[in-house]
DNA sequence: TTGAAAGCGCTAACAC
DNA sequence: GTGTTAGCGCTTTCAA
């Protein structure tokens, strides 16, 4: 099929020997337009090969079908999963996706401003907040816009994530079933202004959980590896290297996981005769790592924050009901030699 | 600032007391525009928080502004990372990306249609061209929009990449020059009607860099991953455990690599005593790995397609340099024992 | 069930 | 330098 320019509604209306109201009305399934017409049209415009403009509808209806995404940085697995789950389903019901990332060459970040929200013209938005700071997040709750957060709450603003303290807690429990007495947590600080969500909730799960079960949770155990690899290999060294170090490591994320491994590795520590380690992900290289986990979905996470949006905007379709989170016992968990 | 309705450019000129025209002029900064003129739309646009529509401005100019971005998923390293690059450059110039993701929810992939390629009104295309089959290839060259593909050469479609052979001849040389004499190879075979484009060129390039230093490229000294770690790990388990194993390994990849480092240490080989280990790159994680490799710039190559393209489109700016490929030693390789 | 007409918010050609 | 006019390709009343 040769491209031409592009048909338009018009010239479908010619070669189906209609109105372009008409034309509008049986591509778009309205009622009212008899079936024959319906057959006709689609034919004129199948061989026309007419696709709408988007733009021309848009600005007809006022509604750019469009829903964006706000992401941190799309480097990076989880928010390219949500990205991905989003894009599913707003593909689904005819919407496309506005992509919003922050990162900024240099590897810093732009801050999320009303120009940057409003710049895609986007009826709706899905916002990445682990790193919003607290202007950011009041620029969500002054937005008129329908808006759902995945990752990292924000106040006054829907969100979608996981039960946090279910999935510490179920880490946690996990290896003290395994008879560890002595377990570590590598997670993140709060760090300058930024939403410190996710990583407060897993330490206070941490301390939660522990405490439940009758353990110490000993400040030493504990150590900031702000959720990257290195930083937390770094961390996990510190921690293993005090007078009595943990048996068993619970690192808040797949990723900090890695790192945890990596210091493991570099002491000589056999995981897990003398260490076992555990995160929360499953991130696509946990499998082959043997790495103990629980599983989240963010691509889903990303598909029922848009369906939720969608619903919102008016387009049919039910939101999806969330996987519960399910932890993954692999080969880096053990009991302690 | 308090969200009202959108104001239109028709209340800016009222606002401004001067007509619709002047405020297009003033605001898109075109010549013929008296600079006092300009001051006075300029403020009452800021005062109104006037952002132009861009579907009435696509309708009118008939260019959407937009480029798309085909990935077969984004959430893979090296394509988020392009994905990041256009969008930096395309963000400069006022442009959006359409993000059209081929990854389907099931983990498989929807193929490239003249549809999606279309549906996202973009002017330009960049497309990450690694997995395409013949079909699709046929598409792009067929397609009259300017095209620009990114990994895996696509024969008629200009493409950026990194020079394929000196990258593979930099890491089989650096190998050498350590003192390997058994050099084995984990890569990708052609599979099903893929671009075998990158996997076949290292590949090819490891049997001539070897032939070139006088050694061998022994057919069981190789073994596909097909780029993923557990795949590659499972390959290097094959290669390693042959009558006369290989001291080191080229991986066509990082993750290839990582599958690599998982196999040594399964077997209780030491890294790089017993095996060295280094391959193209530099992956976020390799860092923390002590992996050698080849560093290339993903990010860098999005930006200069996306320039590339928007040039062609008529937008000033020039395409930024390509920062070589270079060697990146570090503590993967090594002497053999 | 269908058509005619008006208009979405902007830009571009042509006057002045 | 600036205003006027006529669309861009759709959707949506309102009539028929």
């Amino acid at each position: 099929m040769v491209q031409r320019e592009r048909a338009t509604i018009h010239e479908v209306a010619a070669r189906a020997g209609v109105s372009e109201a008409t034309v509008s009305r049986a591509l778009r399934g309205l009622q009212h337009v008899a079936p024959e017409t319906v057959e006709q049209v689609r034919r004129a415009a199948a061989e026309l090969g007419y696709t709408p403009s988007r733009s021309a509808a848009a600005l007809a209806t006022g509604r750019a079908r469009t829903v964006s995404v706000i992401v941190p940085g799309v480097a990076s697995w989880f928010y390219a999963a949500v990205l991905e789950g989003v894009d599913d389903a707003l593909r689904a019901a005819g919407y496309t996706v506005g992509l919003v990332s922050l990162s900024a060459p240099d590897g810093g970040r732009r801050p999320l401003t009303a120009a940057e929200l409003h710049a895609g013209q986007a009826e709706a938005h899905v916002v990445i907040a682990f790193e919003l700071d607290d202007d950011e997040q009041a620029l969500l709750r002054a937005t008129p816009a329908p808006i759902v957060t995945v990752g990292g709450a924000v106040e006054g603003v829907r969100g979608i994530g996981i039960p946090e303290e279910e999935a510490a807690g179920m880490v946690v429990e996990h290896l003290a079933a395994l008879g560890h007495r002595r377990i570590g947590h590598i997670g993140a600080d709060r760090e300058d202004g930024l939403n410190p969500g996710i990583a407060a909730a897993r330490r206070d799960a941490w301390r939660a959980a522990v405490a439940r079960l009758g353990l110490e949770a000993r400040p030493e155990w504990f150590a900031s590896g702000a959720f990257r690899i290195e930083a937390s290999r770094d961390a996990a060294l510190r921690v293993l290297t005090g007078p009595e170090r943990p048996t068993a490591i619970f690192a808040a994320s797949d990723v900090s996981a890695f790192g945890v491994l990596l210091a493991a590795q570099a002491l000589g520590l056999r995981v897990p005769q003398d260490l076992s380690v555990a995160g929360i992900d499953d991130h696509p290289y946990s499998a082959a790592h043997g790495l103990t986990t629980v599983r989240q979905s963010p691509r889903e996470q990303g598909a029922r924050a848009a369906a939720m949006l969608l619903r919102e905007l008016g387009v049919r379709g039910p939101v999806p009901p969330a996987t519960p989170i399910e932890l993954v016992v692999r080969a880096s968990t053990g009991p302690p030699a």
